[in-house]
DNA sequence: TCAAAGAGTGAAAATCATATCACCATACCC
DNA sequence: GGGTATGGTGATATGATTTTCACTCTTTGA
């Protein structure tokens, strides 16, 4: 069934719950609907809300302080701009899929030559720090790295590498002992973890070539 | 200042209100929190924002229900136009003769506009750490510090800045107390300096914008 | 004309969420 | 040993928000 037409009323309510969800990132309370509206009873906007939900505009979680969730079928904004990227700056991507990890990239960094070193240019490419894990060895959360996507069998015992632990991209020092993969990190605060190869909650992407922080 | 370190469960909190992000696209509440990361008292959960507040990581709107907001840290959709940015590297340059900076560049590196900020890019050019003396704040010495030239006068005071001090490129906290220059290193086992303007022994380039090393 | 449906008021009740208090434990540094 | 930072528990107070109830008014279509 085709979604049923607004009133000119409902329209303007949806139309404000979707404007306060671009510039605050979260649903409008019903006093804040009505504020705005003019609606001097929380009980008036409730009923238009209802109304939208009956609709289907709107998804309401009963009790809930702003639970009002958008319907939203619309097209999401891809900002993603083709260019002539350098090296992909990928999203996050949980270590059970570690084959999405180019999948969604938020962007691109144009980045020289000099931080790849030796390595196949196809073969980097940049995430970012997901913990404080190595900041003992000057290493960040949120820093950008440049990774070469490598097999952990190639990879040598002390190389700092990036891996998908869960959905977090951590850094950590890695090394391969008794069947399991073990990664190390520098911040003694962190716990060091081990894994058995192919175990969906760890994925080691590969050697960090360089880092880059923006202050 | 640089955004301040994060400890592992503090790392573990702001991760997850990003999930929640995610998946609901409102922020959650404090027990919500509380219930995923096993934390029984809300004011556990406060207690840990706070200190997410403090360093600059999420905002709080007090007494509104979900009232937290991701500080905005995302790729910047800096849609740039043109080339990609080549600054010089500049070579071993004496205190006494900072015009000389760019006489004879080592060479140049291609740098995405990232990591210039809103800096000119003429003003802007890279230098390397020449000592440890930021090494608590994860600068080391070798480290390719992008740098825009600008005069003392203009920066303020805790900015992270390059200088020349006699033969040497280092990287210090800058501050002007007393008509002197001071530049306060973040190791403890280097000693602050501070000198009269326009002394031949030191002289400031610039604020550090980022960050390079190769691993 | 009369009954829905839409739009709204005002207030109380119930629940959801945050803030604050006192107190405990561990680790680390000087 | 004392001070500070981190990470907690549990109870309670104070708001913030949603729900519900009773009632009014206008528009609209059969």
């Amino acid at each position: 069934m085709p979604p049923v037409r607004l009133t000119e009323r409902q329209n303007r309510v949806f139309e404000h719950i979707r404007a306060y969800f671009r510039e605050h990132s979260k649903p409008p309370t019903l006093k804040e609907i009505g504020d705005a509206l003019s609606i001097r009873s929380t009980n008036g906007v409730s009923k238009h809300l209802h109304a939208l939900e009956q609709k289907g505009y709107i998804r309401r979680i009963p009790n809930e302080a702003r639970g009002i969730a958008l319907v939203d079928t619309g097209a999401d904004p891809y900002a993603l701009d083709g260019e002539v990227p350098s090296l992909l700056l990928v999203s996050r991507t949980d270590s059970a899929q570690p084959a999405k990890l180019r999948n969604r990239p938020k962007g691109a960094l144009f980045t020289d030559p000099l931080f790849l070193g030796r390595a196949d240019e196809d073969a980097c490419l940049i995430g970012r720090a997901g913990d404080d894990g190595m900041s003992d060895v000057g290493i960040f959360k949120s820093d950008y790295l440049v990774i070469e996507e490598q097999k952990w069998r190639r990879i040598s015992d002390g190389t700092t590498v990036a891996a998908l632990i869960g959905e977090a991209l951590v850094v950590r020092t890695f090394s391969f002992l008794n069947g399991r993969l073990h990664l190390q990190p520098a911040n003694k605060s962190y716990s060091k973890e081990a894994y058995p190869p192919r175990d969906p909650a760890c994925h080691v992407i590969g050697p960090v070539l360089s880092v880059m922080r923006k202050l």
